[in-house]
RNA sequence: GGAGACGUGUCCGAGUGGUUGAAGGAGCAAGCCUGGAAAGUUUGUAUACAGGAAACUGUAUCGCGAGUUCGAAUCUCGCCGUCUCCGCCA
């Protein structure tokens, strides 16, 4: 979330920030959170002030009955009862308008850096690069889904007897290249600097509540109902909130932690061909990059996991593009974010297959994950991550963008992991 | 899952109702000392919120939450976690 200082001192640029995140009626909601905020230090200041004075008459107490001085101890014990009366109810008023501010600050976004381009929707997002060539496929080329039935790799029916929709079952060579995959990612992350964590991917509510996927995304979760635990969205969620309540020492930024797992969505409302195949699953495997940085470093941190990114794209042969998310396509919580596509020949589409993000303090003023600058002075830090990569839409990209009428040619990179060359 | 013990600051560790945000020690930082270092010595060493230009002051925090009390690290209840024994198990 926001930070008052934010708020407070660059209430202006809030404001336009949030006009270009599309929200509405963004002045009033700031002017609300102000008052909301002044309302709260009034309260707590009359709290606070209240109980120093039962603290020190309380106090006396102690020195009066070492004394003797009962009678006077208890002409202030019933001085004492009354005003904690009327604390109680200032406490009431406290936790109230605390409360109101929380929920009122739990909406706002974050803002945009001032290089996030206008607009409404994904029509506006700003094309920075494209690489890679479109190959152009033979007569007969397939979408990849049918290519997985041909192959017999990847079993879409079987994962709905299983389980249900969205939730696929690799076979044969289709589970080895998953796994080739994830360990090339994982391999090319170690030799980027990433440490490698395994964390777990059933979360508490706090870690859901430290990223952001809480409250607001509290439906796109699968829940554990008799434990309390969420399936994690990302791997963004446990890597990161390993900071959560931490202060770093400046030397120790930036951190970075890289990680696979498993990833659950509930999708609900999904339809069309935009679930087809592996386009769209409850369950996929990712790789995820998360760096924890100093507030001077982490644009320049976010262009060298661009760097990372393309570098997997391209090592893979994928032909594919680089956005710039425009404000009204942005997530939640970032300021800046880089999308990737690669190109699905054979559907003819861009699909999504990474997002990289730089959330500035929003997610760290959740996390409360400060550092100490040189001052001594805590200071919030910066988060950022990015997708490096989720498999589902690289798989499906490589069986339809490397098809022949003879069968599937394996990326050269990925030879060493697979044992094979081709599937056919 | 059952029985028992425990949960104090960066760490160790004292504290069973009243100037205890918390003894003592270690570590760390700065000053003195030294040719330099060690030793010695002095001082400092949490976080959040509020007030203040600042020095600083107030409030809260001894696993978390609620309660008893004029007053709680200290008493009561609930939850979480750790350890030991038993059971189960990859």
């Amino acid at each position: 979330m926001l930070t008052f200082v934010q708020l407070r001192q660059h209430t202006e640029t809030v404001i336009r920030g949030l006009e270009k995140k599309n929200i509405k009626q963004a002045e009033e909601k700031v002017q609300a959170i102000l008052a909301a905020d002044d309302q709260r230090k009034h309260f707590q200041k009359e709290a606070d002030d209240l109980k120093a004075k039962i603290n020190s008459l309380s106090k006396s107490v102690g020195q009066l009955m070492r004394q003797g001085e009962t009678a006077e101890v208890e002409q202030l014990k019933t001085q004492i009862l009354e005003l904690k009366n009327l604390e109680k109810s200032l406490e009431s008023d406290l936790k109230n308008a605390t409360q109101h501010l929380n929920d009122l600050l739990l909406l706002l976004p974050n803002i945009p850096h001032h290089s996030v381009p206008a607009g409404t929707d994904a029509d506006h997002n700003q094309v920075m690069r494209t690489a890679g060539h479109i190959p152009v496929l033979h007569a007969l080329a397939k979408p990849h889904w049918e290519l997985a039935k041909t192959y017999d790799i990847i079993d879409f029916e079987l994962g709905v007897k299983l389980t249900g929709a969205g939730f696929p079952v690799y076979k044969g060579k289709g589970a080895i290249l998953q796994r080739a995959l994830i360990t090339f990612f994982l391999q090319e992350a170690q030799l980027a600097g990433y440490t490698e964590i395994q964390p777990p991917i059933l979360v508490n509510a706090d870690s859901g509540f430290g990223t952001g996927q809480l409250p607001d995304k509290d439906g796109q979760m699968y829940f554990a109902n008799a434990d309390g635990y969420y399936l994690i969205p990302t791997a963004e969620v446990p890597i990161t909130n390993i900071y959560r309540d931490v202060i770093l020492q400046a030397a120790e930024l930036p951190i970075k932690n890289c990680g696979y797992t498993p990833c659950f969505r509930r999708e609900a409302g999904s339809y069309g061909k935009d679930v087809r195949g592996l386009n769209r699953l409850h369950q996929f495997d990712k790789v995820e990059i998360v760096q924890i940085a100093h507030p001077e470093k982490s644009y320049t941190i976010l262009e060298d996991m661009v760097g990372h990114v393309s570098s997997l794209l391209d090592k893979l042969h994928l032909p594919y593009r680089i956005l710039k998310l425009c404000g009204g396509d942005m997530s939640f919580a970032s300021a800046l974010t880089y999308d990737f596509e690669v190109y699905s020949a054979a559907q003819q589409r861009w699909l999504e297959v990474s997002s990289v993000s730089n959330f500035e303090t929003f997610q760290t003023n959740r996390l409360k994950c400060r550092y100490k600058d040189q001052n001594g002075k805590t200071q919030l830090a910066h988060s950022l991550n990015g997708s490096a990569l989720a498999l589902p839409r690289i798989v499906a990209a490589l069986l339809e963008n490397n098809q022949t009428p003879e069968g599937i040619t394996i990326p050269q990179i990925l030879h060493a992991l697979t044992g094979f060359k081709t599937i056919s």
